[in-house]
DNA sequence: ATCTATTCCTGGCTGC
DNA sequence: TGCAGCCAGGAATAGA
């Protein structure tokens, strides 16, 4: 499940490939593209140059010589290069040099084309890695949600996943029912550093491959190994050996030590 | 503002 | 071994 390590990932992977390219052809299937005219884009993204490929929360920003393309995963999409079509392909991209697939199971994935600002990604909130601590601590305070949801609303914080809002809650010793306006500053201090932490390591792992995520290149990232709390349900927590529990926030599982993570 | 439930979808797992 | 049923979840949406 892509998130903000593996988007960041797939973007430095594809960025080489795609950079000064021009798409010669496109060519959609099934219904991730919106809105859903697929023959309409595809005569639109003909002939166009791809002028930078960046990463904004989540969103695959696609910059070409006219107009916009903004790619969300979902749960199961991936940007392949040069790889074969298989029964999931749902997007082929021709290039002048190599092809560029996208694969996607559960179709969760979508891709938008505007001519200006992506709509969908105009409404995400700030990079947790860019965003300055008082800002964080001054946006914090203004809510009364709990934490877990807060953290995992894209208007709020752009990018963080169900893994690394866990990982990042384990790693600040706070519960994820937890009141975001209640939190102290000393506590909302450490959550900014150990989601600052934990994606940055992320990164450097080039993000997490739980179910069949891989990057550009088809490569699978390394952090899966290193999480703490996220799919370690029952097994003992690495400081403490109290088991790790799992229960559902926002219908989302969610994993946490109930002796190291405190309301 | 904040919460919950629902929808989309298929591979992989569980249990009989 | 086979198969039904459930579960995983990002984000939009509706309704409380």
């Amino acid at each position: 499940m892509p998130e903000l390590p593996e988007v960041e990932t797939v973007v430095r992977t594809l960025a080489p490939h795609l950079v000064r390219r021009r798409i010669v052809a496109a060519r959609f299937t099934s219904r991730f593209v919106t809105p859903g005219d697929r023959s309409k884009l595809a005569a639109r993204l003909a002939g166009r140059t791809i002028q930078k490929v960046h990463r904004r929360g989540k969103f695959i920003i696609v910059a070409l010589d006219q107009g916009t393309l903004a790619i969300h995963l979902g749960m199961t999409g991936k940007l392949l290069m040069d790889a074969a079509p298989g029964e999931h392909t749902h997007g082929v991209f021709t290039l002048d040099q190599g092809v560029l697939l996208y694969d996607d199971p559960r179709q969760f994935g979508r891709i938008e084309w505007s001519a200006n600002q992506p709509k969908r990604a105009s409404r995400l909130g700030p990079e947790p890695l860019e965003i300055a601590l008082d800002e964080f601590l001054l946006r914090l305070r203004s809510r009364k949600s709990r934490v877990k949801p807060l953290l995992l609303n894209q208007a709020f914080l752009a990018g963080m996943g169900n893994i690394y809002v866990d990982e990042a809650l384990f790693l600040a010793g706070i519960h994820p029912l937890a009141i975001a306006s209640r939190l102290s500053s000393a506590r909302a201090a450490r959550l900014y550093q150990s989601m600052r932490d934990v994606l940055t390591l992320a990164i450097e792992h080039r993000g997490s491959s739980i179910s069949d995520y891989v990057d550009a290149d088809g490569r699978r990232g390394n952090f899966q190994m290193l999480h703490r709390v996220y799919g370690r349900e029952d097994k003992a927590c690495v400081n403490c050996e109290t088991p790790v529990k799992k229960i559902v926030v926002a219908q989302r599982g969610t994993h946490f030590c109930p002796k190291c993570q405190k309301r």
